[in-house]
DNA sequence: GAAAACTAGGAAACCGGTTGCCTTGAGAAC
DNA sequence: GTTCTCAAGGCAACCGGTTTCCTAGTTTTC
């Protein structure tokens, strides 16, 4: 049986075919082939398709290195994970690579891993491979040193931030995201909210923290307690329900670092007979499907968006390659995600009323 | 203040050096430039440390494109995720990607979102990029329809497999690692388990409660009812635990098809006051960190050891890049590791005269 | 019927490297 | 002193396209 001939391979199943091919069947000259499929110089409308059916046949894609070595763009972008890829680098790539893809630009992905070493022989790689831009991207939205100085190309930092406050760098808005979730639960008319997150010198856990503390202070209110730091797990989450049991004061509320810590919240507050939402509301953060339907009950919590992040990023890169760049921290806003883990507001009037 | 220069644009900060710079600042012809850096020809020591130095000194880098075009060869690979990238594709990719960077070769991603009209257009593209080979990979281990025919790289599948026997795949062993887990329950003396998984359409869902079906059968016993198939989540583990205990018979073990089932199960099993591992053990499906050490105790789990594939596929892609195609499935065993949720082993002894 | 104008398509340079072949000059052999 | 040999490095073709410039042939114009 003869191999399968399909267009992809009707010409010499080896090697794909090159315009020289398509020039030779077609009994025209390279030149005027590549104008027939372009639709450039002046050809009777018979030879361009006769140039084009030709290309057909056989199966003919340009050579992206033929085309690149001339027009000095390569329509391909670098991505570099400074840290592994992982929960928060994939929406960040989905929603640039989204955004890229309809501009016909293919992106070459790079995990660095934390290694500042390999971290440079990617960057030394893209820039061989003449990236036309490139996106640095990270688990931790903690600024970092710029990975390059006076590069040939723009780069644009997604998620992560460059501490160099000329780099373009597209960041959600932490702080504002806490606002909401605290704001969330005043407007439900809780009080006495506590605050449950990651390590203290994690930047994230800091900035929410303080953006909590703040807009409660705008409220007139504290915190129930000092925020609890501690680390991103949900065994945390059920250790800091104990100390916030075993505590003086009431709460009516956690605000938590990560959806995680809310879940273990919300497995220690059951075993300990506290309803949710009724005794008390909870509201996560990163709005992680997995952890936040899970739950019992279902957590409310705030989106960073990553997705949208991701694509704006690939725009403002995008813009960039184009001469139009746009230096700065951009920040993008996050949005709550409202579930029933703060569906049911509890005595709204006594609660005022406590209040006067 | 001047722009600083780095080693990276010492040159035009504009456009990258290229061998010509080089080539005219070290005094030689551009073909002595060409050799001098790769050690070819015959030159003077001399010349050579003279070329190597101006190449340093205006941070040369060969173009690519250049590069590709006269060997033929791209050093990029494409990567076609069929559906999402998620939680499966992430260490696929990081493995593969591992394999690859060690060989000095780049990865295109591309996500084709479920959508075969984007798949076939990333495939265009990659050809069109002359990659040297190209990994299929998704999120369900269920064979598909190659990816196309008698195409001019080589394809290798890495998780995903391919419905032609000739196209070389690289799968788990699902089937082993449900041998794994219920060899190990058997080992523990457990008797009387039951098995809960997701849609019984799902090629996993199949796979694995036939084998543990099989496996239990070549020990003379039968599963506690049928496999009850649902969903994968943990909302579907709880539900199902609510069948279990409100059936007649009794069950001292569960066999999960995913870790969230399992940790669904965990979760009904201590609201219905039975204990994990003591009265009931429990071992889940993927090894997802997430879950397994969240649960209430850390689940024992079967892992498909998805990096080592992902490198597996890779070193297969390369190996055929250079001439030396594998065809076929090639299956990779799993993992079982051992947590608390199976850590106490129950009265082997009554149980072996229960048995009796 | 001859000059002008226009059209279709070919020839060749170019992008940035690599490589085979040829030239040049110096030293060795006679 | 002349020829031979060999080392060092330049020249040019080539990879696969795009684009500019030019030529040949046809049509228009007077």
């Amino acid at each position: 049986m003869p191999p399968r001939k399909t267009k992809e391979n009707a010409g010499s199943p080896g090697r794909p075919a090159t315009i020289s091919d398509v020039a030779r069947l077609a009994g025209v000259s390279v030149g005027t082939a590549s104008k027939a499929l372009n639709g450039r110089g002046s050809l009777r409308e018979e030879t361009r398709r006769r140039v084009r059916s030709a290309a057909d046949e056989l199966g003919f894609q340009p050579n992206t290195a033929a085309l690149t070595l001339n027009s000095g763009r390569t329509y391909t972008v670098g991505m570099i994970t400074t840290d592994t890829i992982g929960r928060f680098s994939i929406p960040l790539m989905t929603g640039a690579e989204d955004a890229l893809g309809a501009g016909r630009m293919s992106v070459f992905l790079c995990d660095a891993r934390d290694d500042p070493i390999r971290e440079q022989y990617y960057l030394r790689t893209l820039l061989s491979r003449r990236v036309d831009g490139i996106i640095v991207t990270g688990r931790r939205t903690q600024a970092r040193a710029p990975i390059g100085v006076d590069l040939p190309v723009p780069v644009v930092y997604a998620f992560i931030s460059s501490t160099d406050p000329d780099d373009c760098s597209v960041v959600p808005d932490e702080a504002g995201g806490a606002h909401k979730a605290v704001d969330h639960l005043l407007a439900l008319g809780r009080r006495r909210i506590a605050h449950v997150t990651g390590p203290e010198h994690h930047h994230s856990a800091a900035v929410r923290a303080s953006a909590a503390v703040q807009r409660l202070a705008a409220s007139g209110l504290d915190l129930v307690g000092a925020p609890l730091f501690g680390e991103w797990s949900e065994a945390w989450g059920r250790q800091a329900t104990g100390i916030l049991l075993g505590a003086a004061e009431e709460f009516d509320a956690v605000f938590c670092g990560s959806d995680q810590i809310a879940r273990g919240v919300a497995d220690a507050l059951r075993a300990a007979g506290r309803r949710v939402p009724d005794d008390v509301a909870l509201v996560g953060f990163d709005n992680w499907d997995v952890m936040a339907l899970a739950c019992q009950p279902p957590l409310t919590s705030i989106d960073m968006e990553l997705e949208g992040l991701g694509r704006t990023a690939a725009d403002l890169l995008l813009a960039a390659i184009n001469g139009e760049p746009a230096p700065g921290r951009h920040v993008s806003p996050c949005r709550l995600v409202l579930r029933e883990s703060t569906a049911v507001p509890v005595r709204p009037v006594s609660t005022r009323v406590e209040q006067l």
